[in-house]
DNA sequence: CAAAAACCAGACCAACTGGTCAGGTTCTTG
DNA sequence: CAAGAACCTGACCAGTTGGTCTGGTTTTTG
């Protein structure tokens, strides 16, 4: 493994392409799509424009090659969780997991976000079927759950949203956070809101918050 | 009052002008402001370009109209909520009223998300400060019911986030929602997702749902 | 060490797009 | 009803921007 890997990041190319990438995301959670300019993300990683477009084809090829790494961030532990493991457990870990990337990956979040909000006109159909089958078996253990008593009454979809919504809103309005509450988040702040909400949806189905998240 | 109105809605000025701003919030919505052709709000309005360049002298003056017509929507029942009021009542009521913009004017929520991810760059300092004010009386009347024992312990601020982004995000991510769900959502799955959304967060503070919300 | 592959970058361009201009027509009003 | 205000629109343009082309240099590899 850490010979191709190695393999990889030495080459100069690999570099250059984790820097234009690193800078593409930047730019696209700035700008969007259409407002991005492919000089300012050259600019950004210090490489002439032409550079750019040599790594990778097109302005297009660039930005799906990002939201192809983006994707890969939205898988978590709640994917394999079964009728047999602890809602209370799963969600608040699920709902953790999905606050640190808002907090590590802000830019990658809203960039995700923009492409919903446009409706999703780059997102291929093998992701949204994907994505569809995921929800699908993700529901049916949320409705096991409820059938075995260990999780009260409540529309597995609404609570699926309202977890992505509110972890997500961190990430997303980050600047009118940022505002409202005088500077950024820091990591004790993300911290506090990550058990305040955490504590907010799970008493709010009606589940204990696990001891190590309170 | 009429009057004045009347005489404004008659013009055909007037009816050209809303017909362009109706074009606009579609258009801005799907494609974001540098994605938006002017062009394409014409062919929209039925109207040529050059007519829509008359109207609003730019497609800045033209975003920056729509996005002033988009804040007014802002304003709710909460806005003049007192310590002696029900913290469920007023809470939920302001969960359902934001449900109801996401559902009547999704468009329009999706151009306020998109300015906020892209970092407010076209929020006036006015707009901003007037935000933080309003956040401030709400933040303090929150912690007055606290104090009161109407409502347990929780952050304000996590608190309010809470409800915008769970609100908000039927409107944002309607794209997603659709696909997940294989439809649109109606008027009553809208009916469904406030109530199920204001069950959750009165029971996650703590609150009783009142019975005009079950 | 030679040659092929990978990398680099200045000059250039075609297409697109916001916006202007000039010459109208229609509506309002004194 | 005259004249000014409001409205309409085809023709046009200048700036921007994604992308190509060509002629390199450096690195890898057999």
């Amino acid at each position: 493994m850490s010979d191709s890997l190695s393999k990889k990041n030495d080459s100069i190319g690999a570099i250059n392409r984790t820097n234009i990438l690193a800078a593409a995301e930047k730019e696209f959670a700035i700008h969007g799509f259409k407002g991005t300019r492919v000089q300012r993300i050259a600019d950004r990683a210090e490489l002439p424009k032409t550079n750019v477009l040599y790594y990778f084809k097109s302005k297009d090829g660039l930005y799906l090659a990002l939201l192809q790494e983006i994707l890969s961030l939205w898988n978590s532990s709640f994917d394999n969780a079964k009728a047999q493991d602890d809602p209370a457990e799963v969600l608040a870990t699920y709902i953790a997991d999905k606050m640190e990337i808002s907090r590590l990956r802000p830019d990658a979040s809203k960039i995700f976000a923009l492409e919903i909000i446009n409706g999703a006109p780059n997102l291929s159909s093998f992701f949204k079927d994907q994505h569809s089958s995921w929800m699908n078996s993700r529901v049916s253990v949320l409705r096991q759950w409820i059938e075995l008593g260990k999780l009260p009454e409540i529309d597995p979809h609404y609570l699926l949203f309202n977890i992505w919504a509110s972890s997500q809103h961190y990430a997303d309005f980050s600047a009118q956070i940022t505002e409202l509450k005088g500077q950024a988040m820091d990591q004790i702040e993300f911290a506090n809101a990550t058990k305040s909400l955490v504590k907010l949806i799970l008493q709010g189905c009606g589940l204990t918050v696990p001891p190590r998240f309170q």
